[in-house]
DNA sequence: TAGATTGTTAATCGATTAACAATC
DNA sequence: TAGATTGTTAATCGATTAACAATC
């Protein structure tokens, strides 16, 4: 068990200067940042259709979401439209892409080819949203040196020298839960700066190092306590006029 | 301590199964629910370590969050715990689990067998999550009639026949995008209820129909816009190494 | 212009956090 | 008991939504 003192010591690193997230010096809320992906595969393919221009109300309409909200979401990008008109799909694609930073793409390194890490290696699309992965590791002799949709499997041992020569600051981790942390060990050693972990494991980091956690099981347990809920209404409903019709599953 | 307390009191405890939050009206918050995987994960590593009890403290502790936050999260799934001693590891993770629905597992159908969908057939876990992929689903005819994972791949034309005689109530979407609502279509009309969509798309589905779409992008957003952040600051740091005070001027 | 839309400020709503009473 | 912890109610904080002014 250890009893750190960092409980209390994690309020200092909120002064440190987040620089002005747009204009003015609000921080951007996540779950704006979690949207605009959102609107951004929406502008994707509203321009294969042939639209230039959007409105916010447009974009609420489809996505069923705010007017208002669209506008102040769109507006931490740094956008501005033009009242009557909208907002010009491809500036406003530009923009969104230039606050995720998905216009300067950045090499990542990825940990684990197992099932998860092979369907990442083969994922399209990473590249036009800021991460290109360029080498999967792994510590099984059986997959070491092997290909992976074009990617090279390598030694995990050869991670932190390869990290150094080649500047790489994002890691993707896909291994099996319990290794989790040692890799995030050892790629935060090696100079790694922004880990993208796909296990359950909670990882601990040296300050200033960023984890994001995709919470595969968090959507699916949105999923299955709403099934939870329709399927007991479901049987309440039916209790009322007439019992045993419904077969019962266990 | 009067007695009508104590009168309360007993009125509470007889309906502890049902969990108060959502009989009386109650909507359990979403962030909760996405937390619950977390605490669940946490609890069988601890389980692994041989501990039985524990308090919201200690999971508080150690996954950084509000020791309160946990306590309420932990009373939506209608666990009472003991004061002085905290919960029982056991209780506490099949109370979630059955908050969840996750001991009454469902069977799924994945249609889409790309990489994503591959990598999701060889997940292992789903089983305990609530979820049993129950075979694959393609248009490709070269994938139909592969076994992938020990799953089959049929035609997708089989869907709507299959679902009403294995009476499967989740569907599983990872084709690409400009498939998803077609496939959606299919999945409705045959009766599926539930949707776990891995596509950008959104999906329009009749009334009452249930839709979780797995934002990847999002969590990839979150980390690419810190990492713009740091790389930001670090520029900025190593620029003006002698900056005066605030005059920063935009 | 008139009307649709942006952009901003105010109000509302909901989640988090704090305070404190109850409990064993 | 004393003290740690649960459970609940109140306060705070932040995100969403509403209202409205500015704009072309």
């Amino acid at each position: 068990m250890d009893f750190l003192d960092k409980g209390k010591a994690f309020e200092q690193s909120k002064t440190q200067e987040e620089g002005k997230a747009s204009e003015q010096g609000k921080a951007v809320p996540e779950p704006t940042i979690r949207r605009l992906p959102v609107y951004h595969s929406f502008l994707v393919r509203l321009k294969e259709k042939g639209r230039d221009v959007v409105s916010c109300t447009h974009i609420a309409d489809d996505l069923k979401l705010d007017p208002t909200q669209v506008r102040k979401d769109l507006a931490f990008t740094g956008i501005a439209g033009k009242p009557k008109v909208g907002y010009l799909v491809n500036e406003l694609m530009q923009s969104i892409e230039h606050f995720l930073g998905w216009d300067n793409v950045n090499d990542a390194f990825l940990v684990g080819a197992g099932h998860l890490g092979t369907a990442l290696l083969g994922y399209p699309g990473f590249a036009t949203h800021g991460v290109n992965i360029v080498a999967a590791f792994d510590n099984d002799p059986i997959k070491i040196g092997r290909t992976v949709h074009g990617k090279m499997v390598l030694d995990v041992t050869k991670l932190p020298d390869l990290v150094q020569r080649m500047h790489v600051k994002i890691g993707i981790i896909t291994t099996p839960g319990q290794m989790a942390q040692s890799v995030a060990d050892l790629m935060t050693t090696a100079g790694i700066i922004a880990i993208w972990n796909f296990t359950t494991t909670r990882l601990d980091v040296p300050e200033g190092v960023i984890v994001e956690t995709d919470q595969l099981f968090g959507s699916l347990a949105i999923l299955s306590s709403k099934l939870v809920e329709r399927i007991k209404s479901d049987k309440e409903q039916c209790h009322g006029s007439s019992n045993g019709e419904a077969g019962q599953a266990s």
